[in-house]
DNA sequence: CAACCGTCCGTAACCGGTTACATAACTCGC
DNA sequence: GCGAGTTATGTAACCGGTTACGGACGGTTG
């Protein structure tokens, strides 16, 4: 019942251990024929090699670890996908870890991950860093992504919020809105938080008036800004919220009260979610896959000893304009459809 | 630099690593001076213990495996994050592999996992049964998610998606369709074929012509399904789409053709990805996040010997009905927002 | 005071691999 | 026929934990 062991079959192939670890692994100095009886033998007994074992005789595990916040929808996928793909490109794999909000639950993940992973991945944009400076084993390599500062010795990743947000606005302004309302993320949120201050920046910029109303990247939110924005009387044409399920949900509700986007109102989001282009949504785009992916080659050169410089990357915004957000002076009546 | 180890620990508690061990692990064999003595030198050392060592010897890793296909956008997303709702729940870490399509590298997937993870969670839709039956580790317990055939001593969780086809049709039926083409999903996989056959079987039932178009479970099939229609000269009043993304791709191509859904042409899919309640598509739901984390407690009970019946399961499917297989008598002309 | 018991602790074996080092066997040159 | 050099192989230590086993110690009992 229980699985072969390397003993096995080196008993079974009448020949010692460090043979059979030698035959299996393809080193050099092993005769011919001897590779082929452990082979055999290992091929008769089913033998697959321990790789709890070997990765601790070897100090390499050859996984690497993935530690996330309660990520909404499409972005989690999104990020793993890109991960794993450039994971098992080069033959590693990850180990997951949902970090829940709390800041204890994150150290547990992240102690977990000792002596099981070569590296780390990590994103929280919502732990402190001197927090998770103090959580992360500190000879553990990792990469930190959208994360608040750089931890010494720890490069990171993360996307350009601030000009990312900046961009839409000067994209609306240019359309011609002026009265552009922000939906801020949740509170202590980096991204929520760089995305809100470009909107400012923006607005100052060009001396428009500013207004944010709360949020929390859900959809819900959205809906309860567009009933905020109906009942106010602040005149209002333009809509700006820092992700896109809010925008989605702020667009339903201000198309179900009758209202015309973007006629009357026209409405952003932030993320470009595979939703927002079904939906004409104008947004940013941020290419977590590619994040993903970037963050994992990035973390295997540093194990491999390829990246000497642990620079920390900026990836840079890009603007996608749809529907929602069409011209103000020109609005043709259905060009709704992608 | 190197993380401390238990024998640094113990020296710097001036005790053996025996007595470490277990005042850190909690046993009651201790003095609580000497357990003290232990915490504060772990403390101080920012002592972390190393898993991969701890399982060696316990032959227990509190991770399970999880190798899944390359799935479709939002359904992995959905997939690992009730996996990971639930074992991290019970403590357990989840190590993810993608096996591509390919069969061989199925195997090394599978291998890869002997010696790190406790159990195995597979999803191989695409996979012959035999094949899977001989790379998967015999030791390791596993459940089956969507397998062919159940394997013995792996019990399988799956959709009746054969149900569920049928219970569209009869949807469709009912709400007045009568010339129902099927698109399918990719040859060779599983739930396309029961799907399939699900279709036929339901219009069988009903008397009805059946017609199927092929596709591959993406968008584009689906575009390309629309064209088909439109250029053909056999009647059509209603498209089931083998999954949501296709069935959304059909969606836009007749909209784009000036074709009115469901006036001219009802739609439906399957699946329900969250998208679905955006464009207002009837499909079914398969709700795959539970199916994720049922299969973790499966499977955790199956390892902590709680599951002695190792029976499979059937999930069943349910009917969501929405703006795009509206009952074809009545077809109020705007209802088609959620 | 000896016999006995319980508590706490340390030594060393073990989990399943890898690999440094020692050794054996075999070739080669002289 | 012998020493040097090369190559294939085996022995045992090691990775970092856990734990069976036995010893030391102190207290109780007869």
């Amino acid at each position: 019942m229980a699985e072969a062991t390397i003993r096995d079959v080196a008993r079974r192939a009448e020949v010692s251990v460090a043979s059979v670890s030698r035959a299996l692994n393809g080193l050099d100095n092993v005769r011919a024929e001897t590779r082929e009886k452990v082979i055999k033998a290992a091929n008769e007994l089913g033998y697959v090699p321990h790789a709890g074992a070997r990765s601790l005789s070897l100090a390499r595990a050859h996984a690497i670890g993935v530690v996330l916040p309660d990520l909404h929808g499409e972005f989690f996928s999104e990020c793993v996908r890109g991960m794993d793909k450039e994971a098992s490109r080069r033959g590693y794999l990850l180990l997951l870890s949902n970090m829940h909000d709390d800041s204890d639950q994150a150290a547990v993940a992240l102690r977990a991950m000792r002596g099981r992973v070569d590296g780390l991945l990590v994103m929280a944009p919502h732990i402190a860093p001197e927090t998770l400076e103090h959580a992360i084993p500190p000879a553990l390599p990792s990469v930190m992504l959208n994360s608040h500062a750089d931890l010494p010795g720890r490069p990171a990743l993360r996307f350009d919020n601030r000009a990312g947000a900046e961009a839409m606005v000067d994209h609306l302004v240019a359309n011609g809105y002026r009265h552009i309302v922000h939906i801020a993320g949740p509170e202590g949120n980096l991204d929520a938080a760089q995305r809100a201050d470009g909107y400012l920046a923006a607005c100052a910029r060009h001396a428009l008036p500013a207004r944010i109303l709360p949020g929390d990247f859900n959809e819900e939110a959205g809906e309860a800004a567009a009933r905020e924005i109906l009942a106010s009387s602040t005149p209002t044409d333009a809509v700006f919220a820092a992700n896109d399920m809010m925008a989605i949900g702020c667009l339903h509700a201000l198309r179900s009260a009758g209202t015309q986007v973007p006629e009357q109102i026209a409405v952003a989001g932030f993320d470009d979610v595979p939703l927002a282009r079904y939906l004409s949504l104008s947004t940013i785009r941020v290419n977590i896959a590619e994040m993903g992916a970037r963050a994992v080659a990035r973390l295997i050169d540093l194990l491999e000893g390829k990246d000497l410089t642990r620079a920390s990357e900026t990836l840079p915004p890009e603007l996608v304009t749809r529907a929602t957000t069409a011209p103000r002076t020109a609005h043709p009546n259905g060009a709704a459809h992608a």
